[in-house]
Order: C-alpha cells, then structure tokens, then sequence
DNA sequence: GGTAGACCTGGACGC
DNA sequence: GCGTCCAGGTCTACC
C-alpha cells in the first residue's frame, strides 16, 4: 500500500537524507546523491516489514510492501514523523544563520532536519559503532549486527531489520566481537542491550525527557562506550543542539575554519561556536566547511 | 582533574 | 604477499 505524509515546509527529504551518514546504514538502503531510502523495521506488534520513502508534491510518498490495519499505519506515520525529524521548529536557527555567511545556504536548501533511527537504542548502538573507526568499518559493523541478529522482513529473507535490545542483549559477546567484527565495542553493545531489554535503561523516555540538556548529557554519559562525542552526537539527534560532537573532523574543521590549520583542541571548538549559544551544534553541523563565505 | 596506554580493525605504505 | 604503522574515541589506572 501506499499513502502520502504531509510535511510543514521548509522541508527537503534529500536534505534530511544528506544530513549525515545514517542513511548509508542498514538496515537503511539508498542510493547516492540520496534522494529517496528505503528501510526495514518492526513495529510495536512484532511485525517487521519494508517500506520506502520518496519526496512527492505533499510531502513525502510511503509504499509499504503490504497493507497495514489503521494502528499499523498510525505507528509508521510516528515512526517516520521521529525519523525525519519533522517537529523540529528551525525558525530560529535559521534566523541565526541569516547573519552567517557560512550558514547562508541551510534555509534556501532546507537544512536543519537530521535523519534518525526510530528507536534511540539504534541511534545508541550506531553511534558506539562510528567511534574510533573509519566511516567504512562503521558500515561494515552496521551491516554485520542487521545480517547476523536481525529479524527477516516476512516474505523476503534478504531483508532484515535492525536487531532488537532483546536480541543482542542474548547474543553471545565473542559472536559480537568476533563475527560481527565489533571488536572491543562487543561488551559495550552488549551491556547496553541488557540494560534496555531488562527495563534498567528506558531510552525512548530520553525523547521527551523534562531533563536540562547537561542532565541528558550525564545520563547519556553513564553508558559504557559512550562519551563526550557519542553524547554529544546522541543530544543532535535528541533535538538539543547546544553540544558539539568533538571527532577529528570537528578539530579539523575549526583548524581550517578559524586558525589558518594549526593544531586546535576541543575548547577552540566550543569557542569558535560559541556565539551560536543553543545553536552551536547545529551551526557545526550544517557549517559549509571548505566553502568560500 | 589531567594524562598515558590499551582496546580493535582496516587501510596505507614499504619492502 | 607480508609486516608495520597509523587513524579513530573511550575506558581505566595512575599521578
């Protein structure tokens, strides 16, 4: 079946898409330059099914590869809502960026929205997998846990979803270290799965926490694996934006950017973004890096 | 509070 | 083809 999902503009799937590499791990697939994905997951019933999204005049159009009863269809429109981040209110931020010439561009291309998993435990464990290793192991360890652990889309074995808390929290540590290539990472997924499959770690609350963006921070903090950068890079994906996610990318940039390429630490980041105050994450994020401005 | 070393893998490089 | 080195964040022990 298929159904159409309105959006409020300023909206741009493929901005959504290219806002950072989410989109290039499964259980998403798409094609650069990004314009459409397709994606594989379960819904709150058990089932697990496909679906696929492609901008169209209204919004965004869904085909789903079978026909979904009214509750079904009322939790992919949720989850797709989270997903493309279509809550996020970018007046102010675009505001901001007016007065930027390094962030001119983020209105007119609709910038500002950020891909997301539907559940905060797939963003969680995403972001251990893209610490300390190349973009490709990232994929290549994404790929392993969704054909290793994942549930098969019925009717179709070739695609699975990602794999639940439940799943991994059994799954055997040296499996994970082993065979899923995580490496050092295998304790921390696995600690991390337990904690959310016995109930210990609620991360969905975390969407709608009433906690001060440092409170999430510390909380965030508390899981093994995850540090200064992977919280940081959790809290853009929450929607507080006032946390830059410090890599060797961002020390490069603001080496670049600001100090003509010498060596920079993570406190000229955060005060090279500091006029930005709440926004400085997002004005790192969508920052035209390498542009002319 | 700050720092050094270990963790693990893939890719680049030299031979 | 093989061995070595390095990049990439986080944790832990130590000062």
């Amino acid at each position: 079946m298929e159904f159409t999902l309105p959006v409020q503009p300023p909206f741009s799937l493929p901005s959504v898409l290219s806002s950072h590499g989410w989109v290039q791990l499964a259980p998403f697939t798409s094609e650069a330059p990004y314009q459409a994905f397709s994606y594989a997951g379960h819904l709150s019933d058990g089932s697990v099914f496909s679906w696929h999204v492609q901008p169209s005049d209204e919004g965004v159009l869904v085909t789903v590869d079978r026909e979904l009863n009214e509750a079904q269809r009322a939790e992919v429109i949720r989850q797709l809502g989270w997903m493309l981040d279509l809550e996020r209110d970018l007046t102010h931020f675009y505001a901001i960026a007016r007065q930027e010439p390094k962030l001119a561009h983020v209105e007119a291309q609709a910038n500002g929205r950020i891909l997301r998993s539907p559940t905060l435990f797939e963003d969680t464990v995403k972001t251990i997998l893209t610490t300390n290793t190349a973009w490709s192991g990232t994929k290549r360890m994404a790929q392993a846990l969704v054909d290793l652990y994942g549930q098969p889309v019925s009717g179709d074995i070739a695609l699975r979803a990602f794999p639940t808390p439940e799943t991994l929290a059994t799954a055997d540590v040296e499996a994970l270290r082993r065979e899923a290539k995580l490496g050092y990472r295998a304790p921390y997924v696995s600690a991390l799965a337990q904690r959310v499959a016995s109930g210990d770690l609620d991360l969905e609350a975390y969407k709608t926490a009433d906690m001060t963006t440092a409170q999430l921070r510390k909380e965030l903090l508390a899981i093994k694996g995850v540090g200064a950068y992977a919280a940081a890079n959790l809290l853009m994906l929450l929607g507080r934006t006032d946390y830059i996610p410090i890599d060797s990318y961002a020390l490069k940039v603001v080496s670049d950017e600001f100090h003509g390429g010498q060596p920079v630490g993570a406190q000229d980041v955060e005060a090279a973004f500091e006029p930005f105050g709440e926004w400085k994450g997002m004005a790192f994020w969508f920052w035209n890096y390498g542009e002319g401005g």
